[in-house]
DNA sequence: GGTGCACCTGTTAC
DNA sequence: AGTAACAGGTGCA
């Protein structure tokens, strides 16, 4: 069938691009290389292969995913001026040229909250295992290149499923959290759209009061999806970073580090944020 | 408003 | 080998 077969198209990206530094870290946690060379994912419900070409991407799919990984990759950024812009500070300055093309994505929403709700205490390797048992579990499968991918399942799926399950699945104490959000989420209270055009701020007090969500979790979702790159998620590693390098951090409590970061680095917080976290996570590797 | 603790589970460090 | 500490936090006393 002509629906079915699948293309190559191509996209040029003019910036530093590394589409393994961005897929590994710890953004996403689905996205799994097939044939040795391919990025393989789900991206508006169809299976996407991805490799890197000289000069942008390959990107194979049914139909015409070019708009969507555009989107995804965030390829309107310019990481040449936001480099200019936080290079001021050496320690950031460094971060970045080590870790060159990494890029922050935008993510769907859905999935982006749930993984990081799994994030909670919690590695990457573990984070994987469990978004991508539950997609395997209750996800729609989509074929590629004879590659069994799996849809994220909506919140109407998840919420029909029960906390024992999700524990089954390895998920823990986050198993009551999810089970808790997928029906507030599959009510409709939650509109991501809307939260995507409003403020941080107020974005923010929206995602806070869902279950499972705090202040880390909700800058996740507010950077890597809402488009707010303002936000500025403090993990353990980026606080122990910021901590080593600017010794006042010790005494800050969550929100005050957050606005001293806003504060110095604005819009880019969330930029800021991914570098100094890689950096400290491959320190020695 | 701040502090301390429990919470699943797998991996790593002594 | 057995045990403790730790891991992209949050919710609740």
């Amino acid at each position: 069938m002509i629906a079915d077969s699948v293309s190559s198209q191509h996209i040029s990206v003019k910036d530093p691009f590394d589409l393994n530094a961005t897929m590994e870290s710890g953004q996403v946690f689905r996205w799994e290389i097939v044939d040795r060379v391919w990025y393989a994912g789900v991206l508006e419900q169809q299976g996407v292969l991805l490799r890197r070409a000289n000069d942008g991407l390959i990107v194979r799919s049914k139909g015409n995913a070019l708009e969507a990984v555009a989107m995804f990759f965030r390829l309107e950024d310019d990481l040449h001026t936001i480099f200019t812009e936080v290079s001021s500070d050496r320690f950031v300055a460094e971060a970045f040229q080590k870790n060159q093309g990494l890029r922050i994505l935008r993510q769907e929403a859905w999935e982006c909250l749930v993984s990081f709700i799994c994030s909670s205490v919690s590695n990457i390797p573990k984070i994987k295992r469990s978004l991508r048992a539950l997609a395997k579990m209750y996800g729609n499968p989509v074929e590629i290149d004879g590659h069994i991918l799996y849809a994220f399942p909506a919140p109407e799926r998840l919420a029909a499923v029960t906390e024992d399950e999700l524990r089954d699945l390895g998920l823990g104490f986050r198993a009551k959290y999810l089970v808790d959000l997928s029906s507030i989420v599959a009510s409709g209270i939650v509109d991501f759209c809307k939260l995507r055009e409003a403020t941080y701020q107020e974005a923010k007090e929206s995602l806070i009061k869902l279950p499972g969500v705090g202040e880390k979790v909700a800058d996740c979702v507010l950077a890597f999806s809402l488009d707010k790159l303002e936000g500025f998620p403090i993990d353990r590693w980026v606080r122990r970073s910021l901590e080593e390098r600017y010794p006042p951090a010790k005494r800050m409590n969550y929100t005050e580090l957050r606005s001293w970061a806003q504060n110095k680095w604005g819009r880019n917080s969330g930029y800021v944020q991914q570098y100094l976290f890689q950096d400290k996570r491959l320190e020695g590797k």
